[in-house]
RNA sequence: GGGGAUAUGGUGAAAUUGGUAUACACGCUUGCCUUAGGAGCAAGUGGAGCAAUCCGUGAGAGUUCGAGUCUCUCUAUCCCCACCA
């Protein structure tokens, strides 16, 4: 009796699929075709741990299934490579990013291919390869074109720490995503890309992705958050110019409920809101104002989101607003309790029907008038609905109904008009770091901002002394002179090029397509090429991703749909998050806590293959599992178990005449087959295991096999165990790869 | 505060349309064989009891001949969002 020697046969079959081009995507377009895709990782300077294969792991099983079954098959892999993890790590490191970038390629890389997946490594991409980002550029260019990306001065989040300006996006409980600082509000100047022009359409078509998980989708919908309500124009008048006559000024809120307007009795504007500015003079105690303000901004978004405890406020004295309504002249505050990122920056307040409300007029001793019969407001809000009273018109109304009367009235009387909000914010697009792509525009002090023309694609990132960033909001780029100062190319006169780079997000935002026609200088994409393999028909990858990488992604394919450079308005029709594994201690595998397990060394001591059995057989796809030594031992033992099968007599059962009928042989391979199959194309790749399991358990107690049985068992093993199975196969004196075998 | 998900042995977890709860694996117990280190093999393993038997899927109610599964209420944990107007 042998003894199971995986590393031997994994290095056989690795070197044998490699040498005969098994997965090698055809060129052909003669059969049905299955594109799945895992996200791409960063390579950063850590290497992957074990959880990292887990996603992986599941779409090569799968795409083994889909070979076997006569698809063809496109299952790519690439780099993530630009961004700030990378540019960290090679600040730490002092070495450049490009070369800390290689490196850490190499080292996964070399990791994956210890692992035996099936990727067509002839369409491996790097988001940091000129030839790709080249495409990236050209993709914002099309977008600056169509009036997309453009250029505002609103104050972002900015983070102190990683000395660049963030998307809303990168945020999480008002910290920097990344280092944890707390980030601060800093006007400057920024690309933005109007995301918010797709919402309606990004909230909409989820309805047509039945197969991506209801979890995701519902992120999806809360992210872009998008409220029905009204906008509501109140004027403003300053007392000291009521003789005067004085044009009064406009301020507009947002409300889900304008049907509450005749209970409303106070305004609130947040600190950073216009109109303070605008009537400096008028407010008669602006001091106090100013003061207030400054203190608000002191505090970071994170104290004046946690201290909810008590709300803060200053009347704006020497202002008025007119409701419009009922004409009555009601107070204007500002309160931090106000965010200018929502909605306008203003608010009118219903304090008998808005807990926030109520509690800030309980403090400041403002009235509270019931327009909604069911509670009782001097006690507390009332916040459910109820017939309308003390409205005028709306008395006696329900909900539906006076919301229908009311933007009828607003709008006839046009102080204001139904309107949509979205939480969804423009997505600010630049960053003040080296490593990224160079946003590829020449400003110009006659012609504006300028493209950079289509034939002088890319623009390559250029070489620098010093990429740590300058912290005073601008990119490192600014100090390459030579580089920085050009033509403009619509006048010809001088000309500065565009210093700040692309986010992280950008090359993952399209690189779907690349795999397709990854070496196509001429165009993105060839649209026949892109027509048969699109859409991607699987995406697996981390959850994390819902309300970022998948939203941008989303868009970004909109918009090429839009300017006709691919053929269907969304790119991934299924999708499947993978749950996280955890250390053995069951925190996050982490270097901090030194309890990350490297595969490298599982594959060493106990083989991919076992690699491979255990994390599929862990638990249910996406949940979250901790990493378990002896589980993967258990993994091991099977596979010896099937090893032991070859010292088994094999005979060839002659016309359906089965010796192992009467046990039940044939019936209990029939199930196992149907269940593997059924539960690949599933994701339930425990039961799978399990069911074979329990199929080989059988068999062992005998000391004969059908051949033929063994055959289909080794083909239903073949994608969790791909060397393993090549092996035994290859024993039984089948020439050919198992993996052109057709699935039982 | 809003949204989503989950809750079954010592552990990871199974259980078609409601139909023998705990498959498969880990761990543990006992024995055998060996005696250097991921050992292997055999038997057992939800709880209580000598036993027949009784009790068991977070808690409580309901529908049903029958509920882990369906309905309602509650509790706990996890994830996402959050002073969202």
């Amino acid at each position: 009796m042998e003894k199971y020697d995986h590393k031997s046969i994994e290095l056989k079959w690795q070197k044998y699929w490699q040498k005969e081009k098994l997965y090698k995507t055809s060129e052909t377009r003669d059969k049905p075709k299955y594109y799945i895709l895992d996200m791409f990782p960063y390579p950063s300077g850590a290497g992957l741990h074990v959880g990292h294969p887990k996603g992986y792991i599941a779409t090569d099983v799968f795409a083994r299934m889909k070979m076997m079954q006569g698809y063809n098959v496109l299952h790519p892999m690439a780099w993530d490579a630009f961004g700030l993890p990378a540019e960290n790590y090679a600040l730490e490191n002092k070495v450049h990013p490009r070369q800390a970038v290689e490196e850490n390629i190499k080292k996964f890389k070399s990791q994956l291919l210890k692992i035996g997946f099936t990727y067509d490594w002839g369409r491996e991409i790097n988001t940091t390869d000129p030839e790709y980002y080249k495409w990236t550029q050209w993709i914002f260019l099309q977008m600056f074109k169509k009036g997309l990306a453009y250029e505002s001065h609103e104050p972002i989040n900015w983070c102190p720490s990683c000395q660049t300006g963030l998307a809303n996006e990168d945020l999480e409980n008002g910290k920097c995503e990344r280092c944890g600082s707390e980030i601060e509000r800093k006007p400057m100047r920024q690309w933005v890309l109007k995301i918010t022009d797709y919402a309606d359409r990004l909230l909409n078509d989820l309805e047509k992705l039945p197969d991506w998980e209801e979890s995701i989708k519902e992120m999806q919908r809360n992210w872009i958050g998008r409220s029905e309500g009204a906008i509501v124009q109140f004027s403003v008048i300053a007392s000291e110019a009521k003789q005067s006559n004085e044009q009064d000024n406009k301020l507009e809120v947002f409300t889900t409920r304008p049907d509450t307007l005749f209970g409303c009795t106070y305004m609130v504007v947040a600190p950073e809101h216009d109109l303070i500015k605008n009537y400096e003079l008028r407010i008669t105690n602006y001091g106090e104002v100013k003061k207030y303000i400054e203190q608000a901004k002191k505090k970071s978004d994170l104290e004046r989101t946690e201290l909810q405890k008590e709300k803060t406020g200053v009347e704006l004295e020497g202002l008025m607003a007119i409701n419009p309504v009922n004409n009555e002249e009601i107070p204007i505050f500002v309160a931090d309790y106000v965010m200018m990122d929502y909605g306008t920056g203003a608010i009118m307040a219903v304090p008998g029907h808005d807990e926030r409300d109520w509690e800030f007029a309980k403090k400041y001793d403002l009235p509270i008038i019931e327009v909604l019969k069911g509670g009782d407001v001097e006690k507390q809000a009332f916040t459910s609905d109820g017939l309308h009273v003390n409205s005028g018109f709306l008395d006696g109304l329900d909900k539906k109904e006076s919301l229908e009367k009311i933007i009828k009235w607003l709008e006839k009387n046009k102080v204001g008009k139904k309107a949509v909000n979205y939480k969804l914010k423009d997505w600010v697009f630049s960053r003040q770091r080296y490593w990224g792509e160079p946003i590829p525009i020449i400003h110009c002090t006659k012609c504006g901002a300028v493209a950079v023309p289509e034939k002088d694609l890319p623009v390559k990132l250029p070489e620098v002394k010093h990429y740590e960033p300058t912290g005073t909001g601008e990119s490192p780029l600014a100090n390459i002179k030579d580089w920085v100062n050009t033509k403009c190319p619509k006048c010809g006169g001088p000309g500065k090029r565009e210093t700040n780079t692309m986010p992280q997000w950008a090359g993952s935002s399209w690189y779907w397509l690349r795999y397709i026609d990854p070496k196509n200088d001429k165009a993105l994409v060839d649209k026949k090429k892109e027509k048969y393999w699109s859409p991607v028909d699987f995406y697996v990858g981390g959850a994390e991703h819902a309300t970022r990488h998948l939203i941008y992604a989303r868009f970004w394919h909109k918009f090429l749909f839009d300017i006709g450079v691919v053929n269907y308005p969304e790119p991934f029709t299924r999708l499947q998050h993978v749950g996280l594994i955890l250390a053995e201690d069951g925190r996050k595998m982490s270097k901090r806590w030194g309890n990350v397990i490297n595969p490298d060394e599982v594959v060493e001591k106990y083989g991919a293959d076992s690699l491979r059995v255990y994390e599929m057989f862990m638990g249910p796809f996406s949940g979250a599992c901790a990493w378990n030594t002896n589980g993967l031992i258990g993994a091991r033992r099977f596979l010896e178990n099937v090893y032991k099968l070859r010292d088994k007599k094999l005979y060839d059962c002659q016309g359906g005449d089965c010796k192992m009928k009467e046990l039940g042989l044939p019936k209990l391979l029939h199930k196992t087959i149907k269940k593997v199959s059924e539960d690949i194309e599933n994701f339930h790749y425990n039961t799978a295991i399990a069911q074979m399991m329990i199929f080989v358990n059988f068999i062992s107690g005998f000391e004969v096999l059908p051949r033929g049985a063994f055959r289909n068992f080794l083909k239903l093993l073949a994608p969790f165990a791909p060397h393993f199975a090549e092996e035994l196969w290859h024993e039984l004196g089948n020439k050919e790869s198992i993996f052109k075998e057709k699935w039982p």
